[in-house]
DNA sequence: GAGTTTGAAACT
DNA sequence: CAGTTTCAAACTC
């Protein structure tokens, strides 16, 4: 899937981001804290193209995938052939979600960046021994590590 | 397939 | 920050 250019009026600049996005992107100072702006991010937050084998589709029915709940969204990926409701992680919706985006990365400012390393992810399970699939440590098949604040963990490095 | 369990993400 | 709620998926039956 190709991305919508859109070209700005007053620099006939061509991006496939607004200039509202543009403006968010460059005015959001969390993102300062990780030194980059809107030209990086564009890099960062740009659609990642997955056909539709690849694309594992989601099951949202609440947060319209414009949520971190939403794998599609926090994969940065559209929703492709997914089975979820009243779903805006679409091209068509493409100011709503950058919005969203914005909102998720002040609240996270490591979301969608998969050039920062997830072993810094911690779990905090306490019921399933971070041997199923709810735990993400061993959904990524790692073992857990000091950082996790897991109860039980019998997802242990070997040795 | 329906209902339950789980823990990340979101919220207060 | 910590505690609580919401959420979608993993899991169970």
């Amino acid at each position: 899937m190709d991305l919508k250019k859109v070209e700005d009026p007053r620099s006939g600049d061509v991006s496939p981001y607004t200039p509202f996005t543009k403006f968010c992107l460059n005015s959001l100072p969390s993102l300062s804290n990780f030194s980059i702006r809107a030209e990086e991010a564009e890099v960062i937050i740009k659609e990642e193209e997955k056909d539709d084998e690849t694309n594992i589709p989601c099951g949202c029915s609440r947060t319209k995938c414009l949520k971190l709940y939403c794998d599609c969204f926090s994969n940065n990926r559209y929703c492709m052939n997914c089975h979820c409701k009243n779903c805006k992680n679409k091209p068509e919706f493409e100011e709503l979600r950058d919005r969203a985006k914005i909102s998720t990365i002040e609240r996270n400012p490591a979301a969608f960046r998969q050039d920062i390393s997830p072993t810094y992810k911690a779990c905090h399970c306490k019921r399933s021994g971070c041997k199923k699939k709810y735990c993400e440590c061993y959904e990524a098949n790692r073992a857990c590590t000091a950082n996790c604040k897991c109860e039980g963990c019998k997802n242990l490095p070997v040795g």
